[in-house]
RNA sequence: GUGGGUGUAGCUCAGUUGGCAGAGCAUCAGGUUGUGGCCCUGAGGGUCGUGGGUUCAAGCCCCAUCACUCACCCCA
């Protein structure tokens, strides 16, 4: 048998339900806050994400799927979209025809780490960027946007994880501070971290290891060394969210795995998964446009996981799928090709409709109307066929009713509209 | 990339010191010639993840390998 591949997966029916509502959910909360939608190709030239995410990071030094495209050009697929939509805002001058652009898209990202909880190589995410806006209450926004999607998704035991990392003009000298202090213990540090402390010794900040936690323990923070812009603009962040009511933890240890942060950087975590529990990351990265070739551009956005979400929602038993609203049960060869009809007719007219054409018994046909859930069962058999009519069964209540040929559809119709408004009057004396 | 755990029916899992491959649920059929859920009866369904090895004999022991899973790491 031919499995799929390592650390990919199969969506099925039955968690469909959470992704469609979690999609629909987004589109119409982004729609609200200004969001157009973009669909951008999963496949780019490899030099992209080198530029962008930056040739040091784990991403691009071991988990990129690349292959050699044509013209001696390598391609790999997106690990991430921040890179793909700032070269669209670039490439199609976006810019040209208004500097602000607010943004988002959603779509599967792939990285060749580790199977795990909550992390597949390849993995879903929503992906919202705002361009040309270099106020801190747009920053404030997002995480807004994004607390308010949770809750819209009834997610809770949410954090949120808020730090500022500084601009060219500030943490360079905090990274020369930090390095230095760091190298005073440096037998404390892991043997990672002895690598990152040279390399990039922010990444030391959100190590895991107990001894490197008391390594930094002492360790300068970078608020205490932003300059004075990025001071204010972290400070108008944490008014704004304060404004919105929106419970936050300033975490010096954020340190964002991607390059091209600066200044805020947010998560949010859950604790209703296991290690992997960051479900929503993002920040500042206004240098980013420039790097790839575009203008001087500001720009914010967050990746929210999506699978991860699926995950909670799927925690809390299978969500509502589609049930049909009739199934046809016909008897006989005669019932059966003009149950074909009866049932493409009730489709087109959008009524749900499941017909079984087996010519299995009406025991059979009662008993899988029944499993799919069905409220009314189609029953015809040579005695309707011969005076023109069928019979109708309410699943719920047993009665039956005959009904002539011709109305079907009108028939049904109307007793699904009376059982839309009735059940939630019966359903609420129920709990 | 590193470690731990697990792979037996569609699903959840038993399987004793190595000795005929099992249960529950699900499916299908019958009990009821044309009426679902409950009940009863029966049936189908297996390369015991895969490949080697030890043995008269392997689901069980040994080696390898693959997959799943959890954690490290990393991140959404």
């Amino acid at each position: 048998m031919i499995q799929l591949v390592r650390g990919f997966k199969d969506i099925l029916p039955d968690e469909i339900g959470a992704w469609n509502r979690i999609e629909k959910t987004t589109a119409d909360l982004l729609a609200s806050f200004g969001f157009s939608e973009i669909r951008l190709p999963i496949l780019e030239k490899t030099e992209l994400f080198r530029r962008s995410i930056g040739e040091m990071t784990d991403i691009v030094e071991k988990e990129m799927y690349t292959f050699p495209g044509s013209r001696d050009e390598m391609l790999t697929l997106r690990p991430e979209a921040t890179a793909s939509v700032a070269r669209a805002y670039i490439q199609q001058r976006l810019y040209a025809v208004d500097p602000i652009q607010k943004l988002y898209t959603i779509g599967p990202m792939f990285r060749k780490e580790r199977p795990q909880k909550g992390r597949y190589r390849q993995f879903y995410q929503i992906n919202a960027e705002v361009f040309g806006i270099e106020s801190p209450l747009v920053d404030a926004q997002l995480i807004v946007m994004l607390w308010s999607l949770f809750k819209r998704l009834e997610i809770f035991n949410l954090s949120v994880h808020i730090n500022s990392l500084g601009c060219p003009a500030c943490r360079p000298e905090f990274k020369n501070l930090l390095s230095g202090n760091l190298s005073s213990r440096g037998e404390l540090l892991c043997a990672d971290c002895q690598r990152r402390r040279e390399k990039n010794p922010l990444r030391v900040l959100d190590c895991k290891v107990p001894s490197c936690q008391d390594a930094i323990a002492g360790a300068p923070v970078m608020s205490d060394f932003l300059c004075q812009a990025c001071a204010r603009h972290f400070d108008s962040v944490k008014r704004a969210l304060n404004q919105q009511e929106i419970p936050y933890i300033i975490n010096h240890r954020l340190v964002r795995g991607l390059d091209y942060y600066c200044r805020t950087a947010f998560e949010i975590q859950t604790t209703q998964l296991g290690t992997q529990n960051a479900v929503a990351g993002g920040g500042r990265y206004d240098g980013l446009v420039e790097a790839l070739g575009g203008p001087s551009m500001p720009a914010v956005g967050f990746a929210v996981g999506i699978d991860r979400l699926v995950d909670i929602l799927l925690q809390r038993g299978p969500q509502p799928g589609s049930v049909p609203d009739v199934f046809i049960a016909p008897l006989g060869d005669e019932a059966i090709r003009r149950s074909f009809e009866w049932s493409c007719a009730l489709s087109l007219a959008d009524i749900k409709t499941e017909a079984d054409f087996s010519g299995k018994s009406l025991k059979a046909l009662m008993k899988r109307a029944d499993r799919v859930g069905a409220d009314f069962v189609l029953i015809a058999g040579d005695q309707e066929l011969q005076n023109g009519s069928v019979v109708v069964r309410n699943m719920k209540t047993k009665e039956q009713t005959s009904v002539p040929i011709d109305k079907i559809a009108r028939q049904i119709k109307e007793l699904i509209t009376k059982k839309i408004r009735n059940p939630e009057a019966s359903s609420q004396k129920s709990e």
